[in-house]
DNA sequence: ACGGAGATCTTCT
DNA sequence: GAAGATCTCCGTT
């Protein structure tokens, strides 16, 4: 299947994070593959988005926000996770989707050894998980994802309005939506990959 | 099935 | 010095 251009990314946070879905998510380690079908995003903006690490000004963590749309900006958190976004909208408009599930696909042997004692089920259930079953981690910050090599997405069966679901984002505590009519989290119905 | 707490460290105040 | 875009383990129901 032919990689996502970099067109694709060049758009608002939330159109991304529709259409990631279905889309194929593909790791290369010892040129293997090991892939995944999203089947879960959220979106982050920094306009106004006070949940967003851009919310604020350029720092050294988030300045990959800040680059070319289509990179990956992949950070460290609660002192032991790695999670994996996509940098979207016009440069230096700090927005990116986090990819928070995938359906694994290709590779599963390699994931089931990045994840050793757990079910098929937890391997990529969750934005820590994911990261985990792939390999990902802070190497994987700032890459292309347009360039097919290390990590890129690929177009994949387009999935349905009516098998997609949306809901308020996740882990954010006290933190109020910016505009509650707009979607930011978006999943595929009765997929047991889902978060949560 | 559900809930709480610990792990562990970077970032910003 | 506190909080965090989370996960896992262990308790109770």
């Amino acid at each position: 299947m032919p990689v996502l251009p970099r067109e694709f990314y060049d758009r608002p946070a939330t159109a991304v994070a529709r259409d990631l879905l279905g889309a194929l998510l593909v790791r290369e380690i010892d040129g293997q593959r090991v892939s995944g079908l999203i089947v879960e995003t959220e979106a982050y903006t920094g306009l106004d988005d006070m949940a967003s690490h851009g919310r604020k000004h350029r720092t050294p963590r988030n300045t990959i926000m800040y680059g070319a749309p289509g990179h990956a900006y992949v950070y460290f958190t609660y002192g032991m996770h790695w999670l994996l976004n996509v940098v979207c909208e016009p440069q230096d408009h700090p927005a990116a989707v986090l990819l928070r599930a995938i359906d694994p696909q290709e590779g599963q042997s390699i994931m089931a050894a990045n994840r050793p004692g757990r079910p098929p089920r937890d391997w990529t259930r969750g934005p820590a998980r994911l990261a985990q079953a792939l390999g990902v981690a802070g190497e994987q910050n700032g890459l292309d994802l347009t360039g097919k090599r290390d990590l890129w997405i690929e177009a994949g069966p387009p999935v349905p309005d009516e098998q997609v679901r949306t809901g308020p984002r996740i882990g954010l505590g006290s933190v109020v939506e910016p505009w509650l009519s707009m979607p930011w989290r978006w999943w595929v119905a009765d997929n047991p990959n889902v978060s949560r």
